[in-house]
DNA sequence: CCATATATCTATAGTTCTATAGAATTCTGG
DNA sequence: CCAGAATTCTATAGAACTATAGATATATGG
């Protein structure tokens, strides 16, 4: 076999391995899963599991970063791009919330599990975690520099406040699969750029 | 000594008992934190524990209930009160905030770890977290009726949001205790009501 | 100061969990 | 079909955790 292919199937296998792990751990956290609960969502005894991972802890940091990795990379894209604040603010609640549903359990587990992981795991991820917000920030405070957002706003504070949403819908998303997504990006955005006041 | 003292001497070692474990919850989770751990934090050895609570579970549910009790009181009274819909918006907002820092961890002990109870011990939670949504949503409804409030508005949606958004800042203010609780009840509020637009 | 109730302690049974070692099986290219 | 690589398995060491039992210490009221 092909040195890459050999390694393109067992990074394929991998990568349902931490796709398990991601679902048990939004289930049952990290420190209630036990390995012998993600080796049965993938059918192996749990000793097998030790082929795909070093440690329990190792699966929880690839766990994180599966969830927030391109979550971030669509980030960027959307800031990039050039379309109209309100284009790109509702581009950004749709791809925060769709993360949920896509990647399922993975960005769940990134924000409620990824502080058990050791200082030095979390570096990384911190990294990318505030980067996501900054990028936020910047966009806000463009906008707001253009006198098209509230001169007293706190920037900073708003886009923790895109964040706090989000999550906290995203949380409901994964719990209940019938929610429209499409529905809650809108109410989503209009409460963010026009409050609830008429 | 009277019946009456005992028991109140008794309660209130239980409720001290309860706070370290809303503590040691709070920065482990219920499956990352041991008896032990609760124990030291009472200067007490693991098994004594016991006097005060029949199971870890019961330690956790007693957390729960008490992390959530006084702040859904609180709310039916910032609800049953005569003040304007801003008023008692800034007011919720304000008591749920204040909890997280007056009750410590307890209520985010509610928020992250009560799914880990069995079925029968979060019914009477869930009734209680949902009586505070109710209320909330209430108000709202009340207040759009009065054509206060957008016409479009979702207020179901919109009181989900408030919570969201006030659970989101409660977990960075259990983590820094520096932050100005007045200050970001005015800008929650301030963002809730006229959103982010100039 | 004694008797009783309250509170905490020591010791441990019994379970579960992570991780390692090495055997067994399955897959793949020649 | 064979040899070696890849994958999964069995077995288990060793640690940690919950909960119970029963002893010990401390406080209180008469």
């Amino acid at each position: 076999m092909k040195p890459e292919t050999r390694n393109e199937k067992y990074e394929q296998s991998r990568l349902e391995a931490i796709r398990a792990a991601a679902g048990v751990f939004a289930d049952k956290g990290y420190h209630g899963a036990s390995t012998r609960d993600i080796a049965e969502r993938l059918g192996i005894k749990q000793a097998s599991l030790y082929y795909y991972f070093d440690s329990k802890e190792e699966a929880l940091a690839e766990v994180c970063l599966y969830g927030i990795s391109d979550y971030v990379s669509r980030m960027d894209d959307i800031a990039a791009g050039d379309r109209a604040f309100d284009a790109k603010l509702m581009a950004i609640v749709n791809s925060h919330l769709s993360s949920y549903r896509e990647k399922n359990e993975a960005l769940k587990v990134y924000n409620d599990e990824r502080l058990y992981l050791p200082e030095e795991k979390r570096t990384e991820l911190k990294k990318r975690g505030s980067h996501y917000r900054e990028m936020l920030e910047n966009l806000l405070e463009s906008e707001q520099s253009r006198g098209r957002l509230r001169a007293n706003l706190d920037c900073h504070f708003a886009a923790q406040s895109v964040i706090s949403i989000c999550n906290g819908f995203g949380e409901l998303i994964v719990r209940d699969p019938e929610l429209d997504i499409f529905d809650l990006t809108q109410k989503c955005t209009d409460l963010l750029l026009q409050g609830i006041s008429s």
